[in-house]
RNA sequence: GGCGGCAUAGCCAAGUGGUAAGGCAAGGGUCUGCAAAACCCUCAUUCCCCGGUUCGAAUCCGGGUGCCGCCUCCA
């Protein structure tokens, strides 16, 4: 049994295309990461968290996957966050890389192999700008360099977008042509303005433009060609196409040979934006949800298409990480320390991985892999509750297997990575306190119940009933199991 | 004005030529002293509208309608 084919959407051709690494077995990964002047949003965690995805799946898949994500730290916007706070911009970035690389453990995203910085990468980009300038793609002006975009045929060639479009069209927005000979020229490099920070260069004291840090720092770390490069949708015209310009003028060899875009995730029926203003932190979120329940909640949707935030969804997603680790939970209680022995187990308990293999090598199908999940969950809660077959051994051995199966997609997918018992105590932790419970008052009803049952009357039993209302009236939910009474907190009290 | 995307049940969402995955919600049932959890059953003759191609279309083509995005701040 082989595995699938993968074939990825690749933004370049419109299609999707078989993935073909360039060294057999090996797969090179560039993903824009953040520009850190400020904190990361759930539309940026979006992203982050499709690609996180993707390279477990990939590696999952048996690639030698190298990821590099990287951070823009010298930028227009850094430099204006840092003047609002009269902070040096270095410094200020510094401290919001340190913010987003906590926000990133929260959300459980994997650390890159590379996390290279703009301002550890200046040599590299002179060195480009420098071959561009020789290669006749770009001219120093007062100062700057630019990139003379008539000079590359090829420009906008992955956003479809003609140059004569911007002049004739109903662009709002002004365009400027400052030291450029063409308005739609774009900076390799600007002259440093006082106060921002900047670096010798052939040119005088300058910085970087916007694009050229991802040319230099994709090359210096995965080469002039490699496989695949990832951001949001709104880096495609004009950031990728400018990058695309950039190293494919100066190197003279295909950039990347796919690229792919993570669709928006939408608040109120608009982008979350931080120029819109409609965003939500993703540590504001994270303080409200579970982090798995988060990503949950990112892989219900195709990762290509727009996903509405919803509070009642991302609950939901929560509602559904519970259910996984409660099974997960009665399954390893049930096979603790047990052997089955060898022998047959239960219909084919492979076959929800390879259902869930095939939908992510489909352009990485995740609600396709979500569905799978389904079928391996109601399985396992088949055969712990209600095994259709009386052979003990053989329900334990196919219990054994599926488990193995969960951890299989746990590793592609980056879901429930926890320990069950531990996953589902913090949940109640948090809720606990988010409700003002107090879990003294709760264990005391419970044995107060116990007591009343033990009685065994019609009194007794309506006392019981009555303290189960009272603590559903406070969204306590008490279980009876043979291991004794336990309790948990619901979502909405009882109306 | 240019370019691109989307429209599937009460809600979320897969499916791109072969007769509508999955989740949530809802209703019924099994289990339970009562519950919860879990499991079982039911829940779109139909995929925004109108034409066309085809033995066959949610899927392809043409024309509408609506929503969203990009057009040098943006994941």
């Amino acid at each position: 049994m082989s595995a699938p084919e993968i074939r990825v959407f690749n933004t370049m051709q419109q299609t999707k295309v078989p993935l073909s690494p360039i060294t057999p077995g090996k797969l090179g990964i560039y993903v824009c990461g953040p520009t850190v002047y400020s904190f990361v949003h759930l539309g940026n965690a979006r992203t982050f968290t499709s690609f996180d995805t993707i390279v477990r799946y990939l590696r999952f898949r048996g690639f030698e996957v190298r990821y590099v994500r990287n951070y823009t730290d010298v930028d227009d916007k850094i430099i204006k966050a840092a003047h609002d706070a009269n902070e040096d911009p270095i410094a200020l970035a510094a401290r919001f890389i340190r913010e987003f690389e906590a926000d990133a453990q929260a959300l459980h995203l994997l650390p890159p192999d590379v996390a290279p910085k703009v301002s550890e990468t200046i040599p590299e980009i002179i060195a480009i700008i420098e071959r561009l300038i020789d290669r006749g793609f770009a001219y120093a002006s007062g100062g700057d360099v630019y990139f003379e975009v008539r000079r590359y045929p090829a420009y906008l060639k992955l956003s479809k977008k003609r140059l004569d479009d911007f002049v004739s069209g109903a662009g709002e927005r002004e365009l400027l042509l400052e030291n450029k000979r063409d308005p739609l020229d774009f900076a390799l490099w600007k002259a440093a303005k006082p106060g921002e920070p900047s670096w010798a260069s052939p040119w005088g004291e300058g910085r970087p433009g916007w694009h050229i840090e991802c040319s230099a720092m994709s090359a210096k770390y995965l080469g002039e060609t490699f496989d695949l490069h990832g951001g949001g949708l709104d880096l495609i015209f004009p950031h990728h196409d400018n990058e695309i310009a950039q190293s494919e003028a100066a190197s003279g060899k295909t950039l990347c040979n796919c690229w792919l875009h993570g669709g928006f995730l939408d608040l109120e029926g608009a982008k979350m934006s931080k120029s819109l203003g409609n965003v939500v932190r993703l540590r504001d979120a994270l303080a409200q949800v579970d982090a798995e329940a988060l990503r949950y909640f990112f892989l219900t949707t195709h990762y290509r298409q727009a996903l509405s935030f919803s509070d009642k969804q991302l609950a939901d997603a929560e509602t559904r990480m519970e259910y996984f680790y409660e099974t997960l939970k009665k399954v390893d209680e049930r096979l603790e320390g047990k052997d089955f022995g060898p022998g047959p187990v239960h219909q084919d308990p492979g076959r929800f991985l390879r259902e869930l293999d095939a939908a992510m090598a489909d352009d990485f199908n995740f609600p396709g892999a979500l569905g799978a999940l389904a079928g391996l969950f109601n399985e396992m809660n088949q055969l712990t509750d209600k095994p259709p077959v009386k052979d003990k051994a053989s329900v334990g051995r196919t219990l054994v297997a599926l488990r193995e199966v969960a951890r299989q997609a746990s590793r592609a997918l980056g879901l429930f990575e926890d320990v069950p018992a531990r996953w589902l105590s913090r949940r109640r932790d948090r809720q606990v306190t988010r409700y003002g419970i107090d879990p003294q008052q709760v264990e005391a009803a419970i044995a107060a119940r116990h007591a009343a049952r033990a009685e065994k009357t019609p009194e007794g039993f309506k006392a019981a009933d009555q303290i189960r209302a009272d603590l559903k009236a406070q969204r306590v939910e008490i279980m009876d199991t043979p291991q004794g009474t336990t309790w948990k907190v619901s979502a909405e009290p009882a109306s």
